[in-house]
Order: structure tokens, then C-alpha cells, then sequence
DNA sequence: GCATATATGTCAATATGACTGACATAAAAT
DNA sequence: ATTTTATGTCAGTCATATTGACATATATGC
């Protein structure tokens, strides 16, 4: 797109927007995120609403369910919420029987997270309803459209350490 | 970059994952969301709690930024809130000398919303890091990227009307 | 072994964002 | 003239999130 760098082809002027980042663009994008983020959690937070959970619960059911064994601390960092927060969202879970806790070995002063069955059942409900809407999104858009969309949410993912959980570890592992 | 839909320079058989859509890719887009919200969303977050302002009232002044005369019921269809809690974030931002109000001339039970100066300082300042992050990313992930995130970003919008908004109506005007 | 640091938990106070439900007013539409 | 729409407001409730203070158990360093 907008050729920039390749001296346009003897052509009139170049005239092609001298910025190419333009507030346009970028104000797009900003509310690209917004709607998508929108829609993205719109599902998800109408099935814990039934349950009487909120998006916390939500978040803390998924990342324990994809890392089991997750210890609180863990949570904490990739939430970036308080302990007393946690705390109380992670008791009430753990209360009505969809998360387990238990003892580190190492160190025996972590408590390990797991999901019980109950609880698995709860994030693949939970989480279907996005992987569906992503997969829609993904395959009308095209592998080549998804390689740019995992480029730039990467681009904006500040910190090298967050951007590290994407390097595939069980990608689609093509090539 | 990346050749797709050229149709593979006589190499060995693509091989390509049968699947494509497999979980673990689905699921690392599910988290892309999650971190690069969290990041885009953080640092605004921390300007606005230096005017104990919160993001709602970000996303008032972003939008009333963005299309000035906005009604208050365009809001409510945008932001998808209620009237009660629109009514108080807006209310504290026309108190506080960032939002005025006119009465609408072909309906007068209309409140046009627009920025003040001071408003529209507050709104640039607050989008400003968002742009650049934006801007980064985009940078760093080139054009085609870009193409391809605005393609996977409009699919994960789910209905017509909201996506409706990105038919760049002063876009990069390319071709 | 003692001192310190870390992992976790808890009590309290406070603010924001969001909801439902009920009701009110002005102006437009039929 | 009645009804509908655009907006506003009062009241109650809940979830998310904060800061600050303090407690306990366990590791770790010296």
C-alpha cells in the first residue's frame, strides 16, 4: 500500500499523503480496538452475569486454565490488579467449586490454581464464544490478514516480557 | 512479503496445517486482545486518574472529539451504557468545563455535545499516546500488516453498522 | 539461628462504572 | 389531543478497583 520508500514511477508528484501514519488512520485503529474489544467481551460477560461473576472472574478462569498450576503471584502480574482484589475474586471461585487450591512443593508458601471440572466447564463456555468469533474473523479475513493482525497486536503489546508469551510455543507451527 | 496467493513457487507440498483455526492459535488471539487492550488502555487511564476522571469519561470526550454535535443518544448507541450512568459522566464534564451543550435547531429536545478548548486539549493529550502507540506499531509492522489487522479487527466487530464506521471515509485514499 | 524478604491473606475505607426500575419534562409526531 | 421520543433524575444495588495497614507462614541470607 502507499508507496512510500519506492520513488513513485516517474509519475506526477507524489501527493500520497506525506505522513502515511495519519490521525485518520490511527484514530481508526483506536476505535477499531474499542468496537472489537466491545464485541470481543460483550458474550462472555452475558453468560457470567447468569452466573453472577464478573469479567475478573472471567480472566482468572482463563489464565488458570491455561496455565495450570498458576500461582497467585503469577495472576497478579498478568492482570495487573491488587491482591485484594484477587483475593476476593479468587474466594469466591474457589467457594462455589471452580477453582482448587494447593501447596507448592518447591515452595510451600504458593498456592497452586487449578480449575476443577466444574470450572473447565465454565471457561470452555466462556471462551467458545470467542474462539468462535475469532475463527470467523480469522478465516474471512485469510492467513495472510492474521499474520498482520499478530504483528500488530504484538507492535502495540508494550513490554518485551508480555510479547514473549507469543512466540508460538504450540503455533500453528507452519514451516 | 510473505507470498501467499502466489501459488507457491513449485515447492514441495504446502503441508500447511490441515486445521489452520487450531485452538492454541485461536486461543493466543484471545490473549493478544486481552495484553494489548490492557496496554493501549493503561496509559490513558493513568492521565485521567490525575483528573479523577475515569475511561468512561474518556470515551465521552474521545467521541464527542470525534464527531462534534454529537446527541446524547448517539452516545448511548456508541458506548452502549445507560442513560443514568452517561448522564452522570457527562454531567460532571459539562460542570467541569470540558463538554458544552446547545439545543438542537430541527429538534429542540436534542443536546448537541461538543468540546471546548479545554476539552479538546484533554482529548488530544489522552489520544495522543494512544496514536503513538498506535503509530509504533503500525511502523513496525508495515503496510501490509496493517491491512491485515484492519481486516481481522472488522470481522471480530460483530455487526454491520458499527463496522460501517471504517468505510475510510478519509482514508489512506490509496488507489 | 536470627533477621529479613517473599507469598499470601485479610480488614477497612473509598471511588468508579455499571445495572434496573420508576418517574418527570419538553418537544415532536401522529 | 394523544402518543412517542429525547433527555434527565432519584434511588438502590453490584462488581471492579484502589490505597493503606496488618498478619502469617515460609524461604533465604548471613
Amino acid at each position: 500500500m502507499t508507496d512510500i520508500k519506492s520513488p513513485l514511477p516517474g509519475g506526477p508528484k507524489p501527493a500520497v499523503n506525506p505522513l502515511f501514519l495519519r490521525d485518520e488512520e490511527l484514530r481508526q485503529a483506536i476505535e477499531l480496538l474499542f468496537f472489537g474489544y466491545r464485541d470481543f467481551t460483550a458474550e462472555p460477560d452475558a453468560i457470567l452475569a447468569r452466573y453472577r461473576f464478573g469479567r475478573a472472574h472471567h480472566r482468572v478462569i482463563y489464565f488458570i486454565g491455561r496455565h495450570p498450576g498458576m500461582t497467585v503471584s503469577g495472576l497478579l502480574h498478568i492482570l495487573r490488579i491488587t491482591k485484594q482484589i484477587l483475593s476476593r475474586v479468587l474466594g469466591q471461585l474457589i467457594e462455589r467449586g471452580y477453582v482448587v487450591q494447593r501447596q507448592g512443593t518447591s515452595d510451600r508458601r504458593q498456592r497452586l490454581l487449578d480449575l476443577t471440572e466444574k470450572g473447565r466447564g465454565l471457561e470452555e463456555q466462556l471462551s467458545a464464544e470467542q474462539r468462535a468469533r475469532i475463527a470467523r474473523a480469522y478465516r474471512e479475513a485469510g492467513g495472510e490478514a492474521v499474520e498482520g493482525f499478530r504483528k500488530v497486536m504484538l507492535g502495540i503489546i508494550g513490554n518485551e516480557e508480555d510479547r514473549a508469551r507469543f512466540d508460538r510455543p504450540a503455533g500453528p507451527a507452519r514451516r
